[in-house]
RNA sequence: GGCCCCAUGGUCAAGCGGUUAAGACAUCGCCCUUUCACGGCGGUAACUCGAGUUCGAUUCUCGAUGGGGUCACCA
């Protein structure tokens, strides 16, 4: 067989040749490391692929190298509109921001075009010389036969697949692929695999070495409408692109075979692989799974912008499950920026962690503590705007919402109240007379007395009074009332009193927030102002 | 089914041949306290199993079991 002749026939389009493409593609001269993302344009973007994003992200900017935005679009049915936007938007949010690739005001860097369906041209310069070497071939195999042979290996226990004998267009005879081109017959281009009886082993950067057997298959490198399948695209740019660290998930690991035949074959160096493993849930039955985009819209990002979570939060949690040492030196540098944590891909976990909307609570209290009201303002401001426009209204006094925000974040000890957007509107909305209602019932012991209470609490009350002047009035009011003005009297001799000062109070703060559960009662009436907090009380 | 990855409390996880098997979240109890939150103290709770190697295995090897993934002209 004469390859060269074939490739020709093949590719009579095709007049450069791989040294026109490694001039157009030279050597990167960074230092840094270089990582990429790419996405299909599917426009939907999860948890899974943040965390990702993240690795990437990390890799590239700790070692001054360059991150970059590659689209994968070569499955054309995937396509939605508008959703490489979307995608670079989303990562923005959360801080996650690229160097170069395929970007909202057009491509930046050297190596584009960075969409892969522009770039047939340079997938088929190489296509061809593979075929041209006589290590890829047409294969005009229909669905059918496909299915047919599928059929026959799983009644002889084969595993199934297109190689070796199965591969029925490998032997074919120049004459007899020239007559089927002319006569337009579909075909796909496949790799002609050299199916060593051997394994092979990688270093992959997170699991250490890995160990497995030469691939087998003639995979299909190239599609019949000439696109590059995912395993020819992501070797022929990666290589040109100059990457160094391929992030991607642990799906991916039974495919590795066929990317190291693949760069063996064109000649090239693998770089280096760092398989994440994938974040999980819990499903329906019990046992844990990948998340799934159709399944799980809860974890798509969207989901946590809704709440409202602070990107901050969830970058900081995510590192928490990225990075086993984050955690302590968290703890040992509160006050560090994200940035300066050395982040590896050693210390990364190699088994699917179970997302923990608990701990992402957690983490979040900590993280919003740090942030100054005036810019909690900002970013409830901005979440309101998108996702709640109803209670635009809050904003209209700014400094009061702040103090409202930082009502017991100064103290030693302070409060951490604030999770997430939402929560928080829901926290402070008793401030708002238009959200202000009576949500809770009075105390069991109390609410015989609530309206005397409520009288006498009026009669006496004194906006200038402090803190323990205020409360010394509380506690003569429960005595008088046959309450005990300490708790542990109470506890003591449960019979000889209705209740104690915290039933009395409670009844207060009822008619305050209409809640049994807040803050200190006196600071929300300072807060509130003598006239509305009186409103209240009536 | 073949191949691949994984395996420590409910969750995330330290550990890398000898430890009373860390820590965080969750949970429970106590303390602080006018409620809640915060904080403090304490408790419950784990090495999947079976063979080896070894004086000694959570740690190394093999096997089983379990979970996950993958076997497309999807990525």
């Amino acid at each position: 067989m004469e390859y060269i002749k074939l490739a020709n026939l093949l590719f009579p389009h095709v007049t450069k040749t791989e040294e026109d493409i490694y001039r157009e593609f030279p050597k990167r001269k960074t230092g840094g490391k270089v990582t990429r993302l790419g996405p299909s344009p599917t426009g939907f973007i999860h948890l899974g692929n943040l965390y990702g994003a993240f690795v990437d992200e990390r890799l590239a900017h700790q070692s001054g190298g360059t991150f970059y935005l590659r689209i994968e679009d070569t499955d054309d049915k995937r396509y939605v509109d508008g959703a490489v936007e979307t995608i670079i938007n989303s990562l923005r949010f959360f801080d996650i921001n690229f160097d170069e690739g395929a970007l909202i005001d057009g491509e930046k860097g050297d190596y584009g075009p960075y969409t892969q369906s522009l770039r047939a041209d340079i997938y088929h310069v190489f296509a061809k010389k593979l075929v041209a070497e006589g290590k890829a071939y047409p294969c005009f195999l229909t669905e059918d036969e496909i299915n047919e042979i599928r059929a026959e290996q799983e009644k002889v226990k084969a595993n199934p697949g297109i190689y070796g004998k199965w591969a029925k267009s490998r032997d074919l005879s120049y004459e007899e692929i020239e007559e089927k081109i002319n006569a337009k017959v579909p075909y796909v281009i496949r790799l002609k695999s050299s199916a060593k009886e051997e394994r092979f082993q990688v270093e992959d950067a997170i699991r250490g070495t890995l160990e497995m057997p030469c691939n087998n298959l003639d995979t299909v490198i190239l599609k019949a409408t000439g696109i590059p399948t995912y395993h020819f695209a992501h070797v022929v740019d990666d290589h040109l692109m100059g990457t160094t660290h391929v992030v991607r998930g642990e799906e991916w690991l039974p495919s590795l075979p066929i990317h190291v035949e693949l760069f063996e074959k064109l000649g090239w160096q693998p770089m280096t692989y760092c398989h994440t493993a994938q974040l999980m849930k819990i499903g329906e039955d019990g046992n844990k799974r990948k998340l799934s985009k159709r399944k799980d819209p809860e974890l798509s990002l969207d989901y946590y912008r809704n709440m409202g979570y602070h990107p901050a939060a969830v970058r900081e949690y995510l590192l928490t499950i990225l990075n086993s040492n984050f955690e302590e030196w968290r703890i040992a540098n509160p006050d560090k920026d994200i940035e300066e944590f050395e982040f590896t891909t050693q210390k990364m976990s190699n088994s699917g962690a179970l997302f923990d909307l608990n701990k992402l609570n957690d983490v979040s209290k900590d993280v919003l503590l740090k942030i100054p009201a005036s810019e909690l303002v900002d970013f409830l401001k901005a979440w309101s705007d998108e996702f709640k426009p109803e209670v635009g209204h809050i904003f209209s006094d700014r400094k009061y919402l702040e103090t409202v925000l930082d009502i017991g974040r100064a103290e030693a000890k302070p409060r951490k109240d604030h999770i997430y957007a939402q929560q928080m509107i829901e926290n402070i909305s008793y401030f708002f007379d238009d959200m202000f209602k009576i949500e809770e019932d009075f105390p069991a012991e109390a609410k015989d007395d609530a309206k005397l209470i409520l009288e006498k609490y009026i009669e006496t009350y004194d906006h200038s009074d402090d803190q323990s002047q205020w409360f010394d009035k509380i506690r003569r009011i429960a005595e008088e009332l046959g309450y005990a003005a300490k708790p542990k009297d109470y506890k003591k001799n449960p019979d000889q009193y209705k209740g104690h000062v915290g039933h009395v109070s409670t009844v207060i703060r009822v008619a305050i927030v209409g809640r049994t559960q807040s803050p200190d009662i006196w600071e929300i009436q300072q807060i509130l102002g003598e006239e509305r907090t009186r409103e209240r009380l009536r």
